[in-house]
DNA sequence: CTGAAAGCGCTTACAG
DNA sequence: CTGAAAGCGCTTACAG
């Protein structure tokens, strides 16, 4: 059934072979991989005879050419930091975002946008319609390429709450502020009074966000703000520690620290390790996201779940929505804490 | 010169859109597309001048009906754990596959047959043509996805050496015999005597061929081989942490230990710490790697650097060659040892 | 060097 | 319910 090609590889089957060996025309062949609508019973069943016979798989290109879409999906990363890398969040974002979209074969082509001549080269190629879709995973605010591509009204969903232009893109979210009402009311429950907090930078939501939970409970408990208790990090490790050595500096008599990544809190750890204070005896620690090495730590790291596996899923659902021509949407999903030994 | 589709999105200009603008044919502007072969200075001035007026970017799917190629490559993950994820190394090769096949204008899907559903759909998908080769990472042998994706000449090049039909598969490798010769070396040469290694799995190029380099110099050494001093893990650092623990328990006087990741490595570092010895000075510890972790142990981590850049690069040269035609080709590359504090 | 034309494999109104 | 036909946007021999 298959023909050979010249180079030695087969030529896949087309729908013309598929029709003949059906005994029926292409166009009906095309209405049963379609859906079925408008076909016989007795030819639906020859057609899938057929194609299973021939081993028919429909070629993309052609099915793309006449129907304007790609039937593939972006995964768009723009952060000019290699950070995202290294966060094992990244990871399991776009693990749960592959799956999600392989469940309706739609594959996944990943973009990384760092430098300026990548982002025009990817906006060039996603404008000109090569993807149906964008998931964008961009930490910082003012992203030029979130806003392009919403101007020319790509399909677009964005991880985590865009700060620039919330209010026109989709996007899915943990709930930053009251996961860390959690973290911050457990540390109060136990005891703590003077709490320290390491947050993530003041241009991201993570950063803002959880910081203004943090206040929340403390304005709540009736316990006095101390703004030499709040150190700004960068979400890196080195940057959890440095920020921790400054507040045992700034307020040695700290009893608790709610860090706003676990990344970051393994480096409050180190640090408290060296200042000889324990853990959670001398301070608390809390930290943000329940990454993997949240268990590796000593004392394991009490910290908030971010349902990563619910965003991935929630952010392609909320895409083939939009492709599929719904509105913009936003899903806000609950954090749970999970207790550990450090806090 | 845009026109306007019916869903309010901008139809693209078409090759036919530029002809028109440029004065020429659209063959002459398909002929500038692709190299500008045959055509006259004035005409290819005109033609580039239309496409940047009106903004043409070529229709892939239009171009690869055509030439049967698609024009992206895909990055397939076979792998029934999820640990791949969780290996820093894993991000370090996507991004560098990522960004090396961006320099040549081609996009990269990202596939992950982890079940055997999954497995079967993928290979239906690539075998159908909708990519031009592969870039396989998977880490245990006999992979039944490799060899059908062979049987079908699809163009592949692995990461590691395939362990089953390596002959018949191109591959980018570090050396890993050499680097584990390396790193051994280095012991001895610090005055170690009986020094333990923790393996790989046995049924990767990773478990075999460092613990082969482990023995080669102990050998070239003089130094009498005892299996007591060899634990096999399996590359998570659970099972770093346990099996330096049985080689306390077997071999209380070990000296050194050359495990074959920096992530057991972390393992055996807090085993070691557990049981009350020092590092480095009652037992040396060597990993292998240079993952980014390994500068955040206490102490840092002695490790052999695998050139994860190059490998990345090199496995995409390979790919793009041999969708040019050429033939399958294998490439080692050097490794190199970095010193810290833990060796 | 250039244009006219065929055709890649599919979908989708359009008649029946 | 079904077939014949047009056409998606491009590339590539084929004449000139």
């Amino acid at each position: 059934m298959s023909r050979t090609g010249s180079n030695g590889r087969r030529k896949p089957p087309t729908i013309h072979d598929v029709a003949r060996e059906a005994g029926v025309s292409r166009g009906t062949v095309s209405r049963v991989l379609n859906g079925g609508h408008y076909v016989s019973p007795a030819a639906e069943e020859a057609v899938n005879a057929a194609i299973r016979k021939t081993g028919y798989v429909v070629n993309r290109h052609a099915r793309s050419l006449i129907t304007g879409r790609s039937d593939s999906v972006a995964f768009l990363l723009t952060e000019p930091q290699e950070r995202f890398f290294e966060d094992p969040n990244f990871n399991v974002l776009l693990r749960g975002c592959t799956q999600a979209l392989a469940d309706h074969d739609i594959p996944l082509l990943l973009m990384i946008a760092g430098t300026k001549d990548e982002r025009r080269r990817i906006t060039r190629y996603i404008t000109a319609g090569h993807v149906d879709g964008v998931l964008l995973v961009s930490s910082h605010s003012g992203d030029p390429v979130a806003e392009q591509l919403r101007a020319a009204r790509v399909p677009l969903v964005a991880c985590g709450k865009p700060l620039g232009q919330s209010s026109r893109v989709s996007y899915v979210a943990a709930d930053d502020r009251d996961g860390a009402r959690e973290m911050v009311r457990h540390l109060v429950r136990s005891g703590r009074r003077r709490i320290a907090t390491v947050t993530g930078p003041l241009d991201t939501p993570g950063g803002t966000e959880r910081l203004a939970g943090y206040r929340d409970v403390l304005a709540e408990a009736g316990i006095e703000a101390d703004e030499r208790l709040v150190a700004t990090g960068d979400y890196s490790r080195a940057s959890g520690e440095s920020c921790a050595a400054e507040l045992l500096r700034r307020t040695p008599d700290m009893d608790a620290v709610f860090v706003a990544s676990d990344l970051m809190a393994q480096g409050v750890l180190s640090a408290l390790r060296d200042a000889g204070r324990r853990v959670p005896d001398d301070v608390a620690v809390g930290g943000f996201d329940d990454s993997p090495a949240a268990l590796d730590t000593r004392p394991a790291l009490t910290t908030i779940r971010q349902p990563w596996d619910r965003i991935s899923s929630e952010m392609v659902r909320v895409l083939l929505a939009q492709i599929g021509g719904e509105d913009t949407s936003t899903v806000i999903l609950p954090t749970e804490l999970v207790r550990r030994g450090s806090a």
